[in-house]
RNA sequence: GCGCCCGUAGCUCAGUCGGAUAGAGCACCAGAUUCCUAAUCUGGGGGCCACAGGUUCGAAUCCUGUCGGGCGCACCA
């Protein structure tokens, strides 16, 4: 598949904010607005109310008082230029200062014709300039298959990251595998006991604190294949590495299968048991002592109630305080390990060494852990001398329902919902579409119970419904040998319109959503285009005229074919980034 | 006690860099199918944008405080 490219040509918004701001050019060259007048402020965008016209700017209410004016009238001086563009059928003055815009309908043609040249590549843009930015989502560790609560953050991780890409960035999709720590020694002894039973061994109930979940049994199997009894009995230490590479790698091609049915695929794995073997934390430590960022201290008190056991020591800090954490952090243990803290450091130091920004998507459980990792890359770009743009989205928990109750989930009890379990059920779409449509940082509830049984009502239908029904439109019109031509688009209606300005806000909306970063405009944006859609496809049940196949006025028809492809384009390149499919029947 | 997130219609949620009369879906009520896919559409009722101050031409949006819900607060990961 080739990589569809990124619009040549402005689109329509884009050209007007330039028209606007070459008027307030002329405006600063006849001396009513000063010279050099700032103009971050100055919004061009459609009004949320249409009657108040296509294109709004708050321009003069916005630059009166550097013009030593009141609005009204700066607005009449701005209106007097912006009138001599033909494409710009009327400029009224409005409330207290508004402009409103009517643009000519063959602009809005000529975006329809846009839309179809570019095809694909409709809404992508230049904007990223380039900029390498690499996301790190998922990260759950290889303990066992994904659950429930991991999806959201892969889902709104991965539309991220394909929004970024749509939009000129050049992006890493990165999974840091936590592989070091205690807890997958604790999988390896699991594996383990299931090694003994493939064995034949009797060895009853799981014992506490081990994961209990069945998906460590082929494990088992696979290892008494490969090496029969000779690490039944052996100690501890003859068995554990081995048994824990090879559990941590039957775990991720787990989690990569679970990842693979939502339709998701990392560029970089990047394991942390790799990143501590080849020095890194090292050789972080030693560059942030040079930079007295780290230094041998006591570790303060928990901030709570102290723990029973709580007894100082001094450990090598991290001086996270000077960058606006509560307290300086551990990078090593006083056994000499490093901690969390301090092999993420050093994995932080490493993406920035290799991308121009850093996203991590991470759960809101870690919220307590975004001011030391944000500082520990602050410190890198001061210490660098170019500040690296990191962003940490926190995603917050699903409360996962089932028939209105919280289902407790614990991995090690293993009573949890699997990712896979609700896919197979539900489907990718369903799930990546509820994900997404609402926004983050806000919590949800997830009824499994609901979702299953309800889930003709999920909004993702609604946008594949439009979608197929403008597919089978097509198919129709082939039938009736009408075909598809922007010849006689000058006959369309203001209700044909309507449909044109509503797709024509994608490019743009492309581009704001990902400079917030949030993929859930798209979808909510896709829901109204299909709400525009679908209304408008209606007016043809009451008034024969308004239909789309018109086997009386085939020249018309065409124009409404041609105009209702392209509708069907911007649909598929919207539910192109949240990586939803465009059904073209249902 | 401290930090982070949230509070918008009965329910689930949008609300763009602060902009004009705060919007959808579900549910409820009344309609549309001899007609391009009714998984759709049209109309209706429903709001102290948690509360109180502040900032300004203008606040659901920004600031401060209060209340309510969630998450977190060793050297775990």
């Amino acid at each position: 598949m080739t990589q569809p490219k990124a619009s040549d040509t402005q689109t329509l918004y884009a050209t007007f904010a330039e028209r606007l701001d070459a008027v307030l050019a002329a405006l600063e060259l006849e001396g009513v607005l000063p010279a050099d007048t700032p103009r971050a402020n100055v919004a061009v965008e459609p009004p949320r109310d249409p009657s108040h016209g296509d294109i709004a700017t708050n321009a003069a209410m916005v630059l009166a008082k550097q013009a030593k004016t009141n609005p009204r009238a700066l607005a009449e001086k701005i209106v007097e230029h912006l009138q001599r563009d033909p494409d710009i059928d009327s400029a009224e003055i409005a409330g207290p200062g508004f402009i409103n815009l009517r643009i000519a309908d063959r602009a809005w043609l000529g975006e329809v014709q846009a839309i179809a040249s570019l095809g694909d590549g409709y809404g992508r843009s230049a904007m990223g300039e380039g900029n390498r930015v690499n996301v790190e989502y998922v990260s759950a560790n290889p303990t066992g298959p994904m659950h429930m609560g991991h999806c959201r953050g892969a889902v709104v991780g991965d539309a991220l990251a394909s929004l970024l890409a749509a939009t000129g960035h050049e992006v890493i999709r990165e999974y840091y595998v936590n592989d070091a720590g205690g807890q997958v020694d604790v999988l390896a002894r699991s594996a383990h006991i299931r090694y003994r039973e493939a064995l034949g061994e009797d060895v009853g109930a799981i014992p506490e604190g081990l994961y209990p979940g069945e998906y460590l049994m082929p494990v088992g199997k696979a290892l008494a294949d490969e090496f029969g009894d000779q690490y039944a009995a052996a100690p501890e230490s003859e068995w554990l590495p081995l048994f824990r590479t090879r559990a941590v790698s039957e775990m991720m091609d787990l989690i990569r299968a679970d990842l693979a049915k939502l339709g998701i695929a990392h560029d970089v794995f990047s394991s942390e048991a790799e990143l501590q073997a080849a020095g890194k934390p090292a050789e972080a430590e030693k560059w942030l002592r040079e930079q007295g960022l780290v230094f041998d201290g006591e570790l303060e008190k928990p901030k709570g109630k102290t723990p029973e056991d709580w007894e100082p020591v001094e450990l090598p800090l991290f001086r996270s305080t000077r960058f606006g954490d509560d307290q300086d952090r551990p990078i090593k243990k006083s056994d000499g390990s490093w901690t969390y803290f301090g092999a993420d450091l050093a994995y932080h130091m490493q993406k920035a060494e290799n991308a121009d920004a850093l996203i991590d998507i991470w759960g809101a459980d870690h919220a307590g852990t975004v001011k030391r990792i944000k500082a520990a890359v602050a410190a890198l770009g001061e210490g660098k001398g170019t500040p690296v743009p990191f962003d940490v989205k926190l995603v917050q928990m699903v409360q996962l329902m089932r028939n209105g109750e919280p289902v407790k989930m614990s991995k090690r009890s293993g009573n949890f919902v699997t990712l896979a379990d609700v896919v197979d059920e539900v489907g990718k779409d369903v799930v990546r579409f509820t994900m997404l449509t609402r926004k983050p940082e806000a919590q949800m509830d997830f009824d499994f119970a609901k979702v299953v049984e309800a889930s003709k009502d999920n909004p993702v239908f609604y946008v594949q419904y439009a979608h197929a029904r403008i597919c089978s439109t097509m198919r129709k019109a082939a039938d009736e040998g009408i075909t598809p031509s922007d010849e006689a688009l000058y006959a369309l209606s203001a209700d044909d319109l309507a449909l044109v300005k509503m797709a024509a806000q994608y490019p743009r909306l492309v581009e704001s959503a990902a400079q917030a970063r949030e993929p859930h405009r798209i979808a909510f944006y896709l829901y109204d285009l299909a709400a525009e859609f679908h209304s408008y496809w209606n007016a043809g049940n009451d008034d024969a005229s308004k239909r789309v196949i018109l086997t009386q006025d085939r020249s018309l028809s065409g124009a409404r074919l041609y105009l209702v492809a392209q509708i069907g384009q911007v649909i598929r390149n919207g539910l192109g980034l949240l990586g939803v499919e465009a059904v073209e029947e249902m």
